[in-house]
DNA sequence: TTGTACGCGTTATCAT
DNA sequence: ATGATAACGCGTACAA
């Protein structure tokens, strides 16, 4: 039942033990119907003997589906700052588990592409081979190139900005949910003066929490600080270094801080308590994610549940079924729901 | 300097161009010293200005190398129970993390082969098909099983027993870690009633431990539970179940529990402080491994910090330098250094 | 419904 | 030092 040598089976061995020519072999392989239901039993069955599995490698030459598909995102350069790298990664995981198990439920697997913030664009060439279909992470790509590489691949974007017309984009929902964050503090616990704790600039995902919120609280009548000073790169330690300048001005605080992500909430509770703040009794926190250890935390994190494998997965199943499968480019943007999330760190007994 | 149509150049074109055989380009390619320096002069610029990237699947099918590595894992069953899934694969994702990075930097991709938990044996074929090494994460496959594979592919263990004389292994040291722990908890804090929090029974990494500190603190005159109700399986859900049913009992808890990993330390904090026990006041709990939010926690955790990240990458490299370019089946375990990490949970002052 | 034969882009083995 | 040319394993017209 396993092929025993140490040689694979090709599919030559595989016509011959099963009497028939190559061209049958392929044909049941790939699933073609014109096949007599015997014959097709005589192939299976030397199939399953000698344990064939087709050579990827001769199907992509070819010309056929190597049934392969990869995932494209940016490996972080910072390899000494070890936390940063870590949590700066937790996103990029869940979606590779959400990707890897819709591949194997589809027969494909998935190959992993991370790339160097500065080889980006050489390896455009390298990234297009040995794969079916591409899914490419938020801002791995310069918005120019996605294009270029979505005419010669089906490519999927993923969490991006939504704009692109040249390819598939899957993201998740960030306006509504941001608007109940804004309205729960306001409304709920009479909060006035507040501040947003902002991700990377250039984040479209940020951009739009940030903009959702603040429109928000205006139209409540409440402040927001927004500023210069409260941009950050979606990381605890950004997070406390931002939290310690505000404190540092002698100022007083805003009564509650909503952030881009759950990574830059932990930061900023951690900072605010080393201060001798108590969240959420001095000043209430929010997040945005729902990472495993929101729950974990005291006070547990009130924040924006995200599907993020779900994020991977469906990019995945985009990509499989419809770009490759019927070998059309559909331009098209799937937004996946987000769910907020009332737990301490608002102000709320849990 | 980009290959401008849609078409990747082949070895032919760049032949054309240079006015050479297309075996002189491999040569060039592949970089065989024996060229002219003004040929290879024009292969090169012939290359660049077609922006030639050689096809791989066309390497992979002439028997060359396809620079794809495999790592097998085992994708867990229960997709129901997202937080169990969530935090049982952290560990493989920070392995994931180190692969790819190492893989990277040698010029390989990563094909991810997650498989389910009934399908092993059927998908041996399925693995070693398609790249040039193999990683088994522990207990994906099994033992019987891994000689058959290491002998039919490049192949390295993952945090295995370190038990198999069949293929290279990697896994963390445990030992000395672990007695490090116990006597902290013994001389420094002088405790005396102490109980070890397992992971599964048959986890080697588990075993290990336990017995290691079981061992210290028999020869130090403490007195350690670690019988049959001390048993989880790795997750917080587990531990919070052990702590219940032991609290259940009535008898006076130990003074200190130390667990096999983070995220059972975590349960059993969570189960502790519920039932109204201080943790480090009360009772003390120590963790292994030293995941992100570790030094996050209130009480930050004492454990033992475990380079996962370079598991991955010192498997990769292993795989990649000898098993591969060597060609020749390389016995050898390698075992990483852990680091015993202070905190406040064991009763220390930070 | 099934078989034959060619091409896919490399590497490697011969020659030269 | 370099050039022809044969594999490599598969998909797929084209034939039958």
């Amino acid at each position: 039942m396993v092929g025993d040598s140490m040689t694979r089976a090709t599919i030559y061995e595989v016509a011959a033990r099963a009497g028939v020519s190559i061209a049958t072999v392929s044909r049941v392989i790939n699933g073609y119907d014109s096949i007599r239901p015997a014959t097709r039993e005589q192939v299976m069955l030397a199939i399953e003997q000698l344990g064939f599995v087709p050579n990827s490698s001769a199907r992509g030459l070819s010309g056929g589906s190597q049934n392969i598909i990869r995932l494209v995102f940016k490996r972080s350069q910072t390899e000494d700052s070890f936390e940063l790298v870590q949590e700066s990664l937790l996103f990029t995981d869940a979606i590779i588990r959400g990707v890897e198990r819709t591949c194997g439920k589809r027969g494909y697997s998935l190959l992993l592409g991370g790339v160097d913030d500065d080889n980006l664009d050489g390896k455009i060439d390298q990234m297009v081979a040995n794969c079916d279909g591409l899914i490419l992470l938020d801002r791995t790509l310069k918005e120019r190139l996605v294009p270029t590489v979505a005419k010669r691949i089906p490519t999927v974007l993923l969490a991006g900005s939504g704009r692109s017309r040249s390819a598939v984009t899957v993201m998740v929902e960030n306006h509504d949910s941001t608007v109940q964050v804004a309205t729960h503090l306001i409304e709920d616990h009479r909060f006035s003066r507040l501040a947003f704790l902002a991700g990377f600039a250039n984040s479209p995902d940020s951009m739009k929490r940030r903009d959702a919120f603040v429109d928000t609280a205006q139209q409540l009548g409440a402040s927001v600080e927004s500023g210069a000073g409260w941009y950050s790169d979606y990381t605890s330690l950004g997070a406390v270094r931002v939290i310690n300048e505000r404190l540092a001005t002698g100022a007083e605080m805003p009564e509650a801080i909503a952030c881009a992500n759950d990574q830059a909430a932990i930061g900023a509770i951690h900072a605010l308590t080393q201060a001798g703040l108590r969240v959420p009794e001095d000043i209430a926190v929010t997040g945005f994610d729902d990472i495993s250890m929101a729950r974990h935390m005291t006070p547990a994190l009130t924040t924006v549940h995200q599907p993020v494998e779900e994020l991977g997965s469906v990019a995945a199943e985009v990509l499989i079924d419809q770009a490759i499968s019927q070998r059309k480019p559909v331009m098209q943007n799937i937004v996946l729901p987000t769910r907020f999330v009332i737990r301490e760190s608002c102000g709320c007994k849990e």
